[in-house]
DNA sequence: CATGAATGAGCGTTCATTCAT
DNA sequence: GATGAATGAACGCTCATTCAT
């Protein structure tokens, strides 16, 4: 950011731009995300959107620092490591929590991760270290003993396939089916299952 | 297409605008995307593109079907159902289809899934059809009996989680991985299982 | 530039934007010397400007180099040296032409001068040395023997001398006053006649 | 000046701001001279600016007229008409003025002659008529009887060839050469003695 | 008095598209 | 058919200026 909003006025400025920045980003995508329409949508002028952030890359990045944040707190929630829950009770609350992170903002979150380039070092590594901690916590507890190697390919294939089902399920409108909730836990715990066992 | 090229010339005409066209698709992403650029990397005029396409956008439609065929005939193969393959055969020669698929161009394949926006649903439907129904030679060999409802969403799934790590796999440039193979054919074979025990 | 015009069409159109250009220049001075402006004033669209000129400065380049082979061509007329010439007939013959330099746009000429900042390495620099060419001539023919280190400093005391009072004048509108040509003579005269005696 | 600054404090702001103007003004010329700039340079809000000037031109105008002060300040130093001084002795003092006004501030100094507009003909004249003045000194010791008319000529071909040719003098940053400070005595001279033979 | 948030006209520049040649 | 010159709407961004606090 260009400048840090001093006055409370400015603060509101700020949080204005970028709700109506995150919302043109989605209706149109990068390639026609307009610094124009964002001011307008927002009731601003585009004076006031350089005066916080240097270049629309920018704006976009904060767009993609609150939109992660916002996601993080939506798979976070109930952190309490119970040592007695099942396999499929921790797969359950894994698949809940990815599945909460796309509800947040399905087109945005597509946009962000698809299009938008990300301009060296963004905030995206951080959120993509804390995404596959969580998967780390499911596959620890399914492994007899930990192999930090093994486990973290573990990691990227179910975090990858999960995403991806999550992806094409609410690119159908259907995140929110049961079934596919089943199916996917299923998946996971099947996966796990057979690689412990070999 | 707006007109149908009708002598030799033009056909070879349409195939380097396309070439051209890819090419720079790819490198610039759909938000850099230019018909000048394009115009120039294929050393036709400007003018000759709007003699065959009626926009931009037809174009890179035009280089979707080229694209999705090619990545068709990478899947297809050796089709032959030989009842005496064992899952574990069937599921690899599914995986090393895909990522034949992925294979063909990457750079270009991501492109346009995940930028390119679709005009008509045309081409890509009938891509997707194809690609599931290859899933559902798999499923249909590991179920006991075909339940087509069932099968449909087993299809969905698989097809989802396999694109989903191919796709995170392609980005981290590891798609050739042996390691990466295995596992899917894991993935695959797990799901498939623990679903016929159901 | 940036595309060399190659039909005669183009031709005509790259000099009509740089007549116009250097009027909006003259009229404006660089601070506000505008391509939009230009491109109305010579009844074409900004983009021709850019199909010829990367940018604002190229085009002002190109300017400075007309205006430039212009001044040249009006200061260098009889270049016949002729061994017989009195040193008041020389130094008569250098403040024409330098008076006719002025007068070929007097207005352009002071503000490519002192306000266009120079595009490194610019036509400005080959300018210059045939400027000091002229001097070196009239003070050769008025030392006795030739001492390049003291006759380039004299060149640079009557370049800079000439051209100041030039200056002035053509501010007030008497570049073509009589009396004014025969005190630079005088001036030339009297600095070289006193120098040769030293 | 829009409002005359009461308070000592306020005379203190003023000053602030015409000190920091100046500077950006040198360092980036009028074309890119900004209000901004100046502000964040002086540590003061651009509306402080605005509070004590109509606009920026009037900014400038007040630089103009402080520096051309310093620079008369600069001209004028020992006053005394020393009737036995020889004409060497004169010219040499009114070089070292004209050279010394030039080195109160070389590059604000072009700027502000060169560049930046003139509001009204007001600070510039007065300037100049007092310019003019300490060349008709020097004229006047030297030719026998008085002729204003011819006279006046005489001084502004003095101070125009003088002002030439430090003018580029100090672009090429050779203003303290003392072989151009003997040069230059020289050419006052020379024409000066050259007249009075007439 | 001073601040600095806000404005918006206007700049330089790009690029999809048209059309005379 | 092919060319490439020409167009002009629209973009990202700047900065002189205003005014509520």
């Amino acid at each position: 950011m260009r400048k840090a909003p001093r006055q409370q006025r400015s603060r509101a400025t700020v949080d204005t731009i970028v709700e109506a920045a995150a919302r043109v980003l989605a209706r149109r995508g990068w390639a026609d995300f307009t610094t124009n329409e964002t001011a307008s949508v927002g009731g601003v002028s585009v004076g006031s959107i350089y005066q916080y952030f240097p270049n629309k890359l920018a704006l976009a990045e904060e767009i993609r620092k609150r939109h992660l944040d916002a996601v993080l707190a939506a798979i976070s929630g109930s952190e309490e490591r119970d040592a007695a829950m099942t396999l499929e009770q921790r797969a359950a609350k894994l698949i809940d929590g990815v599945v909460a992170a796309h509800n947040v903002d399905q087109v945005l979150h597509r946009v962000l991760l698809d299009e938008v380039p990300l301009a060296a070092r963004s905030t995206q590594d951080e959120f993509e270290a804390e995404y596959l901690r969580r998967y780390q916590g499911v596959i620890a507890s399914a492994s007899g003993k930990p192999d930090p190697a093994r486990d973290e390919i573990a990691g990227r294939v179910l975090s990858g396939a999960v995403e991806g089902v999550v992806h094409t399920a609410a690119r159908h409108g259907e995140l929110d089916s049961p079934t596919l909730r089943a199916e996917l836990i299923e998946l996971v715990c099947a996966y796990l299952r057979g690689r412990s066992a070999r």
